[in-house]
DNA sequence: CCCTCTCGGTTTGTAATTAAACTGGTTGCT
DNA sequence: AGCAACCAGTTTAATTACAAACCGAGAGGG
């Protein structure tokens, strides 16, 4: 019945179970699309509006670049959500040589601060259950993960050549 | 010169640095991207064709419904990357009543095992320096978080009404 | 035997993500 | 002053991700 050409023979393979980007991913990936979704049916940003929002609140009138630095994202994205965030006026800019500063507008931090709530909540259940001792275990064993994202790459490159 | 209008005070906000979500999300952004780049460079594949490789090589004859289970992929990539890999003749598949079964061919699992050689060694390096124990650690606290998505859910139904 | 409901799978639409090409203004050097 | 190198930011293209709408084949009930 089964064609003798095709593999039908359980052979060595990840199990998914212990393969820690498998995990990564499909945490990372529900616990994002999800906020997207509450944040643009509660208040029509998305996602990467509201990490904009979240880096003005801490460094008001900082330039685009940097806003990217500080919440991890690339500089194409924060382009077009500042824009989009300035078309909804909650946030301003203001031109400084060749730099974009940027600042929140009242309506932009009154925004975050009933986003972070949300946030703050939606992390609360993530990590329902753990002690103040397996959190900390866990940022120090994601920062050493993060550390190691760097010999991933030189991996990478060593396959690719560069 | 300030306008007063603007928020320009440190107010409460998210640490990035002790904010969970913020780490998952650029771990596994770069892990995937990297992952993609290079598989699609050497063999002009991406990820999700990847992880339906791994998934038929576990399980050789599955349907396609099993496979999106299997790896936590959406069954449209299921689709689209089955349907790719078909094409490339990595993968064949068989009606049987309505379900469409897959099998791996010979260059699948030729493909398969040169990719998964290169999956362990990128994540040798992200978990380079971890003791057993922190390895297990680690993937007990991952496990839990997975296992509290389901929370994470319903805050998020609680707060948009289902 | 036909109608409807269910189920597997495909298509479509939107968001997120990154790299790379491009633009325009600044700065520095001669 | 003029040209080149650089830098911030914008635009474009490709990939991943999810939900929801859609479709077609089977199964079950009347």
């Amino acid at each position: 019945m089964n064609d003798p050409e095709l593999i039908t023979e359980h052979g060595k393979s990840v199990q998914a179970t212990r393969y820690a980007p498998y995990f990564l991913s499909v945490i990372n990936n529900r616990l994002s699309w999800g906020a997207s979704q509450v944040y643009l049916k509660l208040f029509d940003i998305g996602l990467n509006e509201w990490r904009i929002l979240s880096a003005l609140r801490n460094e008001p009138g900082v330039q685009a670049l940097r806003v990217g630095e500080m919440v991890g994202m690339n500089k194409s994205v924060v382009s077009r959500s500042t824009r989009r965030l300035e078309d909804m006026g909650h946030v301003v800019s203001r031109l400084d040589r060749a730099r974009r500063l940027l600042w929140l507008t009242p309506s932009g931090a009154d925004l975050h601060d009933k986003i972070i709530a949300i946030a703050l909540r939606r992390e609360a259940a993530l990590l329902d259950g753990f002690s103040q001792d397996e959190l900390n275990t866990m940022f120090t064993l994601l920062e050493r993960m993060r550390a190691n994202l760097g010999k991933v790459d030189a991996v990478d490159h060593d396959l690719t050549g560069r």
